[in-house]
DNA sequence: TTGTATGCGTTATCAG
DNA sequence: CTGATAACGCATACAA
């Protein structure tokens, strides 16, 4: 089972490993005899092409572009916003013929995964600015771009203007008179849960209850939201979730119960995942497009893109889980 | 902005370059003196650390995995069932420090694609016989396991049994009166959609209706399924659909419409994905745990599971959109 | 503790 | 059309 080689498969045909290199790479450039012998023995030994890391090692390039993620990874697969995001990522990337390498950096292993992975450089989603593995990207001097969270100085960051965007959803609810303010907030939501807190509170009257989740699920905001609900008085109350995920799991809990939306409690969520439009009732939320960021993510590393980092437009959508 | 390397360090630092590279690899066999020598020329040239592409020529494997695509590549995070899969396999790669690849190979240049994949092994999902890239692996002589289809000889290969899921959800059907069937395939869907679809054949009393969809979506679902109810006769029709989502997209129709689930229509989806139980009504399907078997995708590979394949485990939920 | 020699698998270059 | 040489960036084995 020993690993088959060029050198290999030359001495079998007892030809140079050039031309065996030029059999795989330019064929036309060797003479069909010569071809048939080469590839005969080869067939012989079971060789298998020309090695992949060889070949890298002499291009240069690796032709991959690597995501770095931590604990979320799940959500890569399982949270709307986040596969939205992973679906441009990973498209633009096809198309501009690259592999997309998912790479979870945790632990004190962050730092040699990072190290390890032969990749051209690396997109960062939603990390805290003290992420061990973001550390060693830094480190590494390989072009990265970060989305949502952290923005660092030199770094290209994409993603929408939380702040702002939070900002507006709470004055929508502020506007339509409710009374009683709730924040829900994810754990490891990073800069991006942090700073949609901070744009909610920014445009509220008064500081408002927050409720962190354990993650960014239906299951957990309508567990959160359970609770509250169970203590509610007689105030109208809005819920300003961090994400629609969270909100779509207020809204369940608030079937469950029978309380009126948006009457007694209002929803507001942010990222308008395609849900946000369907649900029962349907959502009032920031709109952003996540697909295109994450092709733009590619674009910007593929060097296409050579346009300064602006935030990525947004803007609120105003449905029936408010009024 | 040129390349740095080991050497390049050695030189500035005065020292060996096997010098240099235990100071990255093994910091205690150096001394600080020296260490601290090396490390400030390293970031006077900006050296980034040893090369990921140089240790792993020389290590010999890349701790990559590659999952291989075709244009079904959205899928992998759009569709609930692929998803599911996609985070198993994500999540059962980091576990064992491996990083997941995801190479997209369509086209002519599918077989260079994968040629140029420094993967130690490939996952192959929903794949024909004769995909190109499904070719070049198997030239390549590297590790694989299919999921789902193609089945080849002498390669690993994972996934329910099918026909018999398939099977066993068209006697239910047929056993509960309907009259009149129609199934539901979509076109990417390989062998998958192809052996569904045979397994509901094999138990239906007559030859059923097949009503091709142009993706695996809800809307192309409920698209396909508005057409059919809009010239439904009187007969009892089961829609026996080849995924959940589609059969969720029925369901969606005939909400619409106002036909009513399952009297006058029986809706059979295919997967149980999570919405599956709580659509309303909920959906009679055949369940799998397809994020399971991505995990086991990951575990054959990497050689913690020898036991010979066997079918993923399945069995029918019946829920309300049959009776 | 540090250095030398060598090989990991490939291909560009240039000579024949 | 084919072959010899060198280089891609690194780390093991061994010697000093």
């Amino acid at each position: 089972m020993a690993r088959i080689t060029l050198d290999d498969v030359a001495r079998e045909a007892g030809v140079s490993r050039m031309t065996v290199s030029n059999t795989y790479g330019y064929p036309e450039r060797v003479a069909p005899a010569t071809r048939e012998r080469v590839l005969h023995a080869a067939s012989t030994l079971g060789y298998g092409g020309p090695s992949a890391v060889g070949r890298t090692l002499r291009r240069g390039s690796t032709g991959v572009l690597g995501l770095l993620l931590n604990e979320a990874l799940p959500y890569a697969f399982t949270d709307p916003g986040t596969s939205s995001f992973m679906r441009g990522l990973a498209e633009e990337a096809a198309a501009q013929e690259l592999s997309l390498q998912i790479v979870q950096a945790v632990g004190d292993r962050a730092r040699t995964r990072v190290m390890d992975s032969a990749v051209d450089a690396f997109v960062a989603l939603a990390l805290e600015e003290d992420d061990p593995g973001l550390a060693a990207v830094l480190d590494r001097r390989i072009p990265l771009v970060t989305l949502g969270s952290p923005a660092l100085p030199g770094v290209p960051h994409l993603g929408v203007d939380n702040l702002a965007g939070a900002r507006a959803a709470a004055e929508h609810a502020v506007g339509l008179g409710y009374e009683r303010f709730v924040v829900l907030v994810w754990e490891l939501g990073a800069g991006v849960a942090r700073e949609r807190l901070q744009g909610y509170r920014a445009a509220l009257p008064v500081e408002p209850e927050v409720l962190r989740c354990r993650g960014n699920t239906r299951a957990e905001g309508r567990a959160t939201a359970a609770r509250l609900l169970d203590t509610m008085g007689d105030r109208r109350t809005a819920v300003l979730a961090a994400t629609d995920v969270l909100a779509l799991g207020v809204l369940a809990a608030a079937r469950d119960r029978g309380v009126s939306v948006p009457d007694r409690l209002g929803v507001v969520g942010f990222d308008d995942v395609e849900e946000a439009a369907t649900s029962g009732p349907s959502l009032t939320t920031v709109h952003q497009d996540l697909a295109e960021q994450g092709r733009e993510c590619v674009l910007r590393l593929a060097g296409l893109l050579a346009t300064p980092t602006a935030p990525a437009p947004h803007h609120l959508v105003a449905r029936e889980s408010t009024s």
